[in-house]
DNA sequence: TACTTCAATGTTTTT
DNA sequence: CATTGAAGTA
């Protein structure tokens, strides 16, 4: 084959369709990037087209590294560009796609034991280290509080939260903090970051930030770990920059200086994280950090209809920190935006679902619409109302599954067999089931232990030692053997040779020899409860199921673990690390429920962005501040340009919050939106509505079942099981299926096997797996 | 040690 | 309202 026609081909496919700037972004040559991308612009397509410009360029893609801030947001461009470069290119497997949070765990669990620099102040960072969650990182900041003995009324844990959030994102470690201590109050606050770090020390465990802090200072100051990333990764591509922070800033930088190779790509209009210490400047300044950096700029809009983008425009005109560039609809007129006034919150959900089903009927499937709001909360009644008019939706918060009592439970057991140092999961196992070890023993061993300079597990076995009752020692004794013969098991292979994965069987066995299930069962009010949360247990062993086998490593990547061993951390630091956004699933038939943050980066035909009033959006706790107020406006801004086609902005004249219904007033966005591009419906004034408040008669009653929502979890079923992609009867063997997450795939057996239907799938980018029917989603697609 | 009950208390957004 | 913590009881 002749290589030179063959380029070419690739090359003309890649520049294909594009406009003149978006041209100038995929073929730009060498050197500093920086792609200021509107919204609807036809960014990802940049970004996609670049890296397989790059590949039929001759770029081996091992040596491409791109950075998203969604798991979703780097499959999707993973999966965009395996199809833009033909199957047979050479170099074109090892691409790295990753969030910026995944890349560093993983540079820290090949680097990090043996760097000084990724080192805790208690020791070593070891391999098996634990990412703690929110709910973790705040158990231990209230033991940092507890240990500096400060007064719990003053200072709050969320209150030490965000100052050693503030810290870790400007790069400023603990002990840095207590030296350059000036007063009084810094002095405290930099004690708690001090106990805070220990705490995380004994127990090998990392918060988020520390992902990035540790990373940075590795490829700040350790060569060997600088030398070798810089070796491998010859382009970099980072994606959503405006929402980076100071760590992550350094993390591209010291990256790309090996190779000059730096692509971004944003929107500081989109910049909505400044309240987690995204730093704005990082894309106003990228010419100064990288001087004669080449700047495409995009702002021909390929997403929304003329009044959306109108709205959008005009809205963020009133935001002065910026530079100012127009915005404009390429894709031509359609129905103005329909800013409706609603009597109440119930009002406003029966005005949205009625909308939703409107749409419907008029041939716009489900999984194209969404509802975006400002606080979680807001969700209740849009699921009230949905259960009740049997719209199929899915609540995309991607860490609610694995809130859950039951599922942290059975994650302890593979936390403390992954990283025995992690005293807070061994505490949790050990008590779920009750096994007659309660705080106060759990304590005393902590003590004991805490003597030694060991961990908790390290003196299980010997836990007559620590001076606990006969009894509970027995207990301890028990549990240490029972968590030992686990521990052997892990050693062995973790995938079997049709690439399906060990792990999940292992998970199974363990929550019902552990007897989790039983005590989660038996602890449920009811049979209902008892059959969900069993459902969730059995979710988490098949979710270990489908970890995908390592790749063979490409050159310059370090040799993956393929041990069962591989397989648990692999899985824990991916439960981890979800979104979100994540648990968006654009193949489902129901309706996406989320927050504004959430929504950034996606785009569905009609959008309702409910609870536009003041107080909510804005927030409260943003009027006070002109440029937080700011960044509310950019929320909104963000939500308006979701919409493809139709939107709608509603608020409540009466909404109900903390149990009390209280009046509201417009929200001070409502002016600013362009009149000529809207249709008001109701009346916007405060009190509006008033009188229909309560209109909606004695069947209104909506779904509940004992007044608790039926979960707002990973699996959300249509409420009528109903599911508009198909539903998962018709897997066969033959079928086209897309899954969640493997993406599409071609089903090659269905057949039985330990009671249960499985089907052997080919995934089209993640390879074969076997699937269990009963609990994996796939939706058929042919 | 484990479970129940009651009072207080705080509330955005998320990797 | 819903979660959390403390106090009291089996």
């Amino acid at each position: 084959m002749d290589g030179a026609i063959e380029k070419f081909q690739v090359q003309s496919v890649v520049a294909d369709g594009l406009t003149e700037p978006q041209r100038r972004a995929v073929t730009h040559g060498d050197g500093p990037l920086l792609v200021l991308a509107g919204p609807g612009s036809g960014k990802t397509r940049v970004i996609t087209r670049r890296i397989a410009s790059l590949i039929a360029r001759g770029v081996p893609a091992w040596s491409i590294l791109a950075l998203t801030f969604t798991n979703t947001a780097a499959r999707e461009m993973a999966d965009r560009v395996e199809s833009l470069v033909p199957i047979d290119t050479p170099g074109r497997r090892g691409l790295t796609v990753s969030t910026f949070h995944s890349w560093c765990a993983r540079l820290l669990r090949q680097f990090g034991p043996t760097s000084e620099a990724a080192r805790h102040v208690t020791g070593a960072l070891e391999g098996g280290f634990t990412i703690l969650d929110a709910a973790d990182a705040k158990a231990s900041v209230k033991r940092a509080l507890k240990a500096a003995e400060l007064d719990p009324k003053h200072f709050t844990p969320a209150w030490a939260m965000g100052y050693i959030g503030e810290q870790k994102n400007v790069l400023r470690t603990a002990t840095q903090c207590l030296d350059e201590a000036q007063d009084f109050a810094s002095r405290t606050a930099a004690r708690v970051y001090v106990e805070y770090e220990q705490i995380l020390g004994r127990a090998n465990a990392l918060d988020f930030d520390d992902l990035l802090l540790r990373s940075a200072f590795m490829l700040l100051r350790d060569e060997a770990v600088r030398g070798a990333v810089q070796g491998r990764f010859r382009h970099l591509l980072v994606d959503e920059y405006q929402d980076t922070n100071h760590a992550q800033f350094v993390i591209a930088r010291v990256v790309a200086q090996g190779s000059g190779n730096i692509c971004v790509v944003g929107d500081p209009d989109q910049a909505i994280y400044g309240w987690r210490g995204a730093d704005i400047s990082n894309i106003l300044e990228f010419e100064e950090a990288w001087p004669g950096a080449a700047i495409v700029a995009l702002g021909d809009n390929f997403r929304s209809v003329e009044p959306i983008v109108a709205c959008a425009d005009a809205l963020i005109r009133h935001n002065s920190e910026r530079r100012e560039r127009p915005l404009s609809s390429m894709v031509g007129p359609g129905d103005p935006v329909r800013r409706i006034a609603c009597a109440d919150d119930r009002h406003e959900a029966r005005v949205v679902v009625q909308a939703v089903l409107d749409a419907r009927a008029g041939g716009t499937p489900l999984r194209e619409m969404a509802v975006l709001y400002r606080m979680n909360a807001l969700s209740r009644a849009m699921e009230e109302e949905c259960l009740r008019r049997e719209v199929p939706y899915v609540v995309a918060r991607g860490t609610a599954f694995y809130e859950r009592a039951e599922v942290r439970s059975a994650l302890s057991y593979l936390r403390v067999l992954a990283n025995p140092a992690d005293d807070l999961a061994l505490q949790r196992a050990a008590q779920n089931p009750n096994r007659g070890i309660g705080d106060s023993g759990f304590a005393k061993l902590q003590a004991h232990a805490a003597m030694h300079g060991t961990c908790v597990r390290a003196v299980l076995a010997r836990a007559r030692a620590a001076g606990v009752a006969a009894r509970t020692a027995k207990a301890c004794e028990a549990f240490a053997s029972e968590l030992d013969a686990l521990s052997l098991q892990l050693a062995s292979d973790g995938w079997e040779e049709d690439g399906s994965c060990r792990l999940g069987r292992f998970v199974m066995d363990l929550i019902d020899r552990s007897g989790l299930r039983s005590f989660v069962m038996k602890e449920s009010a009811d049979d209902e409860e008892a059959e969900e949360r069993s459902a969730n247990l059995t979710e988490v062993a098949n979710a270990a199921a489908e970890t995908p086998m390592p790749a063979d490593p490409e050159p310059a990547a370090p040799t993956p673990d393929r041990t069962l061993m591989g397989a648990l951390r692999a899985y824990l630091e991916r439960v981890a690390l979800v979104a979100d956004a994540d648990m968006v699933d654009p193949e489902r038939g129901a309706l996406t429920l989320m927050s504004l943050h959430a929504a950034k980066g996606l785009e569905f035909d009609v959008v309702a962005i409910i609870g536009v009033e003041q107080g909510i959006l804005p927030h409260e706790r943003s009027l006070a501040d002109p440029s937080q107020m700011e960044e509310e406006r950019r929320l909104l801004y963000v939500g308006i340009t979701r919409a493809r086609r139709q939107l709608f902005i509603t608020s409540a004249g009466l909404r109900t919050r903390n149990g009390i219904r209280l009046p509201t007033i417009p929200s001070s966005f409502d002016h600013e939106l362009p009149e000529h591009a809207l249709r008001r419906e109701g009346s916007t004034g405060s009190f509006a509505g008033y009188g229909r408040a309560g209109d909606e008669g004695p069947g209104a009653e909506v779904g509940w079942e004992r007044g608790r929502p039926r979960l707002a979890g990973r699996r959300v079923e249509a409420v009528d099981g109903t599911d508009e992609a198909g539903g998962s009867e018709s897997v066969r063997a033959g079928s086209v299926v897309r899954h969640f997450q493997f993406g599409m795939g071609r089903v090659e057996a269905v057949f039985s096997e330990g009671g249960r239907t499985k089907a052997r799938v080919a995934f089209r980018s993640s390879g074969v797996k076997t699937l269990v029917l009963d609990f994996v989603r796939l939706d058929v697609v042919s």
